[in-house]
RNA sequence: GUCCCCGUCGUCCAGUGGUUAGGACAUCGCCCUUUCACGGCGGUAACACGGGUUCGAAUCCCGUCGGGGACGCCA
């Protein structure tokens, strides 16, 4: 099937984020965000910011405001959005099922969607039959030619039922990536996407496109993890007769060993990098040295502007919407190297005059705010105002690393101690931040696998903050955050995984 | 396993048929310095491999290998 016509290039460009309210912000949405911003910037265009939170299952209250929050903290703005409104809302997905459901609707009128009845717990069994006998885990289509007299029989019976993208068979579908050029995928390779689910809402693949087309957006610029999916979209534009717009897909950012980043591997919560005293504008100029874009200066320029060579890699958001070349972007996917994150903060921090310096430890690491909720940890057992230091030292530290004679319990092997650790962190990933909760989910963590609650708390203690003697655990936890407290234990895990090995 | 994407120093980028393959971070050495940083100077370090095309390939084509992503009623 060949794809419609790109939209319009004299249609005024309209580019959009569309994270979802899971958890923290992640820096990948950051990363996404910029590049759609420039995009946006450098062409006159709308920068639309969309909410999908259109899975209830993994949706998270408060996961909105600070995504915003942590938005404009590294200082992008946006046009349209929840927050902000504008002519194509709601923004929120959520807040358009009826919509959704209008164009499950006309897909299966058109006859380019169909109904299908089987429960979740079937097509897992039936996934994992396939993965067993190695062959592609894919919908079999069971309920593609059903007939009208099953359909109603099932909708008589008040059977539950999601609908399904038909891909046409024997075809194949290929689509221009601006960045890669022609991408084609044989619809042996499409499953027949799951559009709406049984719970009424859509799936990511139906909003989105749905979306995109209802707000206008002219180019799609996200990550590369969706080019697999994006014949779905192409399909659906076709099933609906929409444009196409255009599709950008930008590297994946990387752990250091390559893979997808992710937070066992890497700290990727914006509210991390925040809480840890990065500066926004280094966190913004290292995410724009990710993937090229930027040209480098030329010689001329550093004889005649006097630059210092590494001046090369710093530069601002303005340099960025003035020089940044979305034709540049190289295509290998860019580790996200905190050692170079960190150097550049440090470029940023030395620049500042004295008193700007003071002002951005007053306003961050050494706020009132933060000095104040502290204070009350240590007041009971504090003798003279100068061991306040000694006592608080890990909540202003980034590297809290205690040896095994401080962390390892003593009637406990390395291995078990590490593995309970372990599920303290998944423990504490799932637990809303407050002390009750905490404490009750890592008591019953305790309960379960026979693990004392001094023990517990204790190692705890130890990784957190160091030292088996600290502040009470439970608030320090609540003030030292929740974005740093995870990092910090995972850090540690990795820590400890990694000698371990070598050891062997 | 199947499909798709990618492949220049350890890392991030330059380089688009002819370069002693360049810069930054990291690393090493020297200088500065009471220390540690900062700063300055210098060094180590890469075109994955094999075939083509060409007078000439990091640059173009093919294959191999390697890495990554996707394969959910998640996004």
């Amino acid at each position: 099937m060949n794809p419609l016509p790109p939209a319009q290039d004299t249609a005024p460009i309209r580019v959009r984020i569309a994270p979802s309210p899971t958890g923290d912000p992640h820096v990948g949405t950051a990363y996404i965000g910029l590049l759609n911003y420039i995009y946006a910037r450098q062409r006159s265009g709308q920068f639309v910011l969309r909410i999908e939170d259109t899975d209830r299952t993994r949706f998270v209250p408060t996961s909105e405001q600070m995504i915003f929050d942590s938005l404009r903290w590294v200082g992008l703005t946006w046009d349209e959005g929840p927050d902000v409104g504008g002519p194509y809302g709601p923004y929120r997905q959520s807040e358009r099922t009826a919509i959704y459901r209008e164009h499950a609707e006309i897909l299966l009128a058109n006859g380019h969607a169909y109904r299908s009845f089987e429960t979740a717990d079937e097509l897992e069994a039936m996934r994992r039959q396939q993965i067993a006998a190695k062959v592609p885990p894919r919908y079999n289509g069971a309920h593609r030619h059903l007939t009208q007299a099953q359909i109603d029989a099932y909708l008589a019976e008040g059977r539950p039922y999601t609908v399904r993208l038909k891909v046409p068979e024997n075809q194949s579908t290929t689509f221009t990536d601006e960045l890669r050029g022609p991408i084609t995928f044989d619809h042996n390779n499409v499953d027949d996407q799951v559009l709406l689910k049984s719970d009424g809402f859509p799936t990511y693949h139906l909003a989105n496109v749905v979306d995109d087309h209802l707000m206008r957006i002219t180019d799609v610029i996200r990550a590369e993890e969706w080019i697999s999916s994006t014949p779905k979209h192409v399909l659906l534009y076709a099933a609906f007769g929409w444009e196409l717009p255009r599709f950008w897909h930008m590297p994946l950012l990387r752990n250091v060993d390559k893979s997808k980043i992710s937070k066992r591997k890497n700290p990727v919560s914006l509210v991390f990098y925040q809480q840890s005293g990065y500066l926004p504008q280094a966190m913004l100029n290292f995410l724009g040295l990710l993937g090229g874009g930027m040209a480098q200066p030329t010689e001329q320029e550093i004889v005649s502007k006097g630059l210092n060579t590494k001046e090369g890699d710093i530069f601002s958001l303005g340099e960025m919407l003035e020089k940044f070349d979305f034709r540049r972007i190289s295509l290998g996917g860019p580790v996200f190297d905190l050692v170079k994150l960190k150097w550049l903060n440090g470029e940023y921090l030395r620049k500042l005059t004295p008193e700007e310096f003071f002002a951005a430890l007053r306003s961050s690491i050494l706020s009132d705010n933060y000095l104040r909720s502290i204070a009350p940890l240590v007041q009971s057992r504090i003798e003279i105002l100068g061991q306040f230091g000694d006592m608080t030292g890990f909540f202003f530290a980034d590297n809290v690393l205690p040896p095994e004679s401080v962390w390892l319990p003593k009637k406990r092997s390395f291995e078990e101690s590490l593995a309970f650790a372990s599920e303290q962190l998944t423990t504490l990933e799932a637990a809303s931040w407050e002390p009750d909760t905490i404490e009750s989910s890592l008591k019953a963590l305790g309960e379960a696998k026979q693990w004392s609650v001094k023990e517990n708390f204790m190692l705890l203690r130890a990784v957190l903050t160091g030292s088996t003697s600290s502040p009470p655990l439970l608030e320090s936890m609540i003030v030292f955050g929740k974005a740093r407290t995870l990092d910090r234990l995972r850090r540690f895990l990795e820590i400890q995984k990694k000698q371990a090995n070598q050891r062997k």
